[in-house]
DNA sequence: GTCTATAAGAGGATAGAC
DNA sequence: GTCTATCCTCTTATAGAC
């Protein structure tokens, strides 16, 4: 037992071949089936088969359930805040807001079940990103604020609460992941056609954008 | 076994004082348990402790745990959608949608774990309410959609999809009870303030009545 | 690294006394 | 109506052979 305190840092310690595609089988199978039943109605024997290997098999890979929960929910983490940290100050406001909110969307579209994951996190009390939540996220969040708000000094954008504002966009376009199932229910087979991602995407940054565009 | 065949729609058969008292101390413990862990996470011990009996006695009151949750599930929903269905065609369109707006935000003020229930549901695929929401909710938003189209075909809107416009506000509105986890992480002590729901719900009302007020 | 077998425990549901 | 005791299934996790 050579190895340093942290087990969900993946340590710098060589993987074979064999060690890298099965722990990557297992990511992908869990992201799945942790967004769709939730980290107690997922089971290790639905992952494993998912992932193509025996159950005590995988957990040679992961020593238990909440390691993978772990592991996979800190990994989609960082993609998903990615194009937040991207807002930049010295670029035009709705533009800016304009490229955040399409790449959400997006992402929303191409992996819902990212989106889902997290929304089960928090929805069941962040048990596991609270602390990362209190940090580094709200860091974060405090730091896009100001931007906004000097956006709004500027006359760049009309007077809205920052953070409100960040909330909205976050809950909107989650909304189209989460929610999917709601959403295919209530318009039917158009969901599942080419354009109707696009035609939310419409939608969406037309309603924001001309409600935080300045008026004089 | 003398009673007819649906056991989830509450017969007409009389209710004592106690049954009443026990079964509502239940459903309410149940919301609350549901909520926060989901179907699954949820235990029936635990729902028992809080409604103040035992496992087996709360048994004898519900047959088992999922027709407890279909239950609450059901009564949640009614509620859920009565201020929607008063959309009123008649009215003045922002109007009708600030005071939509404005009791949807209300509702997730007061009642956040109703607004979970919900959301659990859904992500994990609506398994107990999945053909209401293809039924009943399909033909309730085809109706209030047609109210939007026709606001807009007047020059009482700017031309927004209406199916898109639901959804921000649905999305938007419950994301302050569903997330109402990461929104206090994010903005540490303020969300307990009193001013702070009003506050949000003048943003959001700022943002989305701008977005959708028609511009000449 | 992967398997079969199994330990250990949680939780849903029932039996039957009071 | 309410309780204690218990059954039984499902699931996590480990032991140990290959």
């Amino acid at each position: 037992m050579s190895r340093s305190k942290s087990d969900e840092a993946q340590q710098a310690k060589p993987l074979s071949r064999i060690q890298e595609t099965n722990r990557k089988a297992i990511l992908e199978a869990a992201l799945d089936v942790f967004a769709i039943s939730g980290f107690r109605g997922a089971t290790i024997d639905e992952i494993a088969t998912k992932a193509g290997m025996s159950k005590p098999n995988l957990l040679y890979y992961f020593k238990s359930k909440r390691a993978i929960y772990q592991q996979v929910l800190e990994q989609t983490l960082s993609d998903w805040l990615a194009p937040f940290a991207e807002l930049d100050p010295t670029g035009d406001p709705v533009e800016e807001l304009r490229r955040y909110i399409t790449a959400k969307l997006k992402m929303s579209e191409k992996n819902p079940n990212a989106s889902k994951l997290f929304a089960n996190e928090i929805i069941h009390g962040a048990p596991v990103i609270g602390d990362f939540l209190k940090t580094s996220l709200k860091t974060l969040v405090d730091e896009k604020a100001k931007v906004i708000r000097y956006w709004v000094g500027e006359g760049k954008l009309a007077p809205v609460d920052p953070y409100h504002l960040i909330f909205m966009i976050w809950a909107t376009t989650q909304h189209y992941a989460d929610f999917d199932v709601q959403i295919r229910a209530v318009v039917g087979s158009q969901a599942g056609r080419p354009g109707f991602a696009d035609q939310a995407a419409q939608a969406v940054l037309t309603i924001i954008l001309n409600g935080i565009r300045p008026r004089q």
